[in-house]
DNA sequence: ATAATATATGAAGCGATATTCATATAACGA
DNA sequence: TCGTTATATGAATATCGCTTCATATATTAT
């Protein structure tokens, strides 16, 4: 057995579920949730229809995966740079670029997402909706973390409680993003980077602080 | 004839039109758009069910309507707030509570549009969204209209451009009110015109303007 | 080599329900 | 009143693709 952890056998069924998944989303992404039989997914993975059952039980749950994988990509990530050591301002400026880069690698998930169907029964609908929440809502709470030692810190000036600060801070990305995804010639995102900073912070940093960060009035340029 | 403008024949097929509606939203809204059939809605509007598709060609044609009704609402009633006549900062103040108030009166249709299937086929979705995305868009047209004239007139500071300070005002309300979607008790809305004005304002907005217009920094409260 | 076990296959079944359309009913006009 | 037109009805149909499961193939153990 080589050095990896997994037996070869169970390596393979990842790998196998993985191609399912991906031929799931390239079609997805093409036609549509509801366009897409699971017959077209079997032979795209050159799978028979049968075995796409040994790894999900139904449709909606290759759906539910999709979207899933997603939201641990975006966990992971915004934590990761959350979590890191570093200035809160750059946390945030690296949390806005983040953002921008798992949109840009994930383009076709994410289209998929706000798309399609969020579920037909509508109790894995709850159980989805429920899971996503959690996971963004974690995100937040660490954001909020972040405002919170910045205030704490005077960097930043009080003029919001930090949990508003932080839905305040990740909608406005939010926002820019979606413009992207609707026009992403007319719209690139990471160019919005110090629109987005500049709005938020432009005055609302303490002005010695806007000075070390280089955060400027376009005024003064 | 009464002095009404349309004969009693239309008036009568407008009203049950709306009544198919209201009963398909009411159904809709407590089982989701597969969980309920055409018979369902039919006996709940106290029509045949052939009746329905006198009015609406498909089912999604149905949903379709329900989220265009929708639309309408947002355009006419933030237009007229932004259209009217009256200071900047009273405008971007009104179109806050204006958007407050709508999603307070049309919940269950935006539970809808943002739990279930955006369309089914391909062609219908693609022409349900564009619909929604130009009314959306001159809204924010209006929007960016109020930053510019408030940028001219020296309301405000030159920190981004008008068009990205009507994105990121209206991505930032978006973010609060999804917020009180998910728990109204915990995040009540109208609470946070506030914050919101905070956020964006505080010192966005020029000193001796800013105390005209009652905006206080949190601090000397 | 052979049996035992695990995994893959895909034709066919099946339930669900959106839509149709021949018929019935009502409204209207002469 | 009666004929003509417009509208309403709902049983029957037609479709559709998700899911099942008996069979085939591959893998492993003896």
């Amino acid at each position: 057995m080589p050095s990896n952890a997994l037996p070869r056998k169970e390596r393979e069924q990842i790998r196998h579920r993985n191609e399912i998944l991906d031929a799931a989303l390239k079609l997805f992404s093409e036609k549509g949730f509801h366009n897409v039989s699971m017959q077209e997914i079997a032979k795209e993975a050159e799978f028979a229809i049968g075995t796409l059952y040994k790894f999900f039980d139904t449709k909606e749950d290759l759906y539910k995966s999709l979207v899933l994988r997603l939201a641990e990509t975006f966990h992971e990530r915004l934590s990761s740079v959350l979590d890191a050591r570093d200035s809160e301002l750059n946390k945030l400026r690296k949390f806005i670029v983040a953002k921008g880069e798992i949109f840009s690698e994930n383009l076709p998930t994410i289209r998929l997402y706000f798309a399609e169907a969020r579920g037909a029964s509508s109790d894995t609908k709850t159980d989805l909706n429920a899971r996503l929440w959690k996971s963004r809502d974690e995100v937040l709470q660490k954001l909020t973390r972040v405002f919170r030692n910045g205030l704490r810190k005077g960097i930043f000036n009080d003029i919001a409680d930090p949990y508003s600060l932080a839905v305040a801070f990740d909608s406005l990305s939010n926002g820019f993003l979606f413009l992207w995804l609707k026009n992403p010639d007319k719209h690139p995102y990471p160019d919005k980077l110090d629109v987005i900073m500049n709005i938020f912070f432009n005055q609302l940093v303490a002005k010695k602080e806007a000075a070390l960060d280089g955060i400027k009035d376009k005024k003064n340029e």
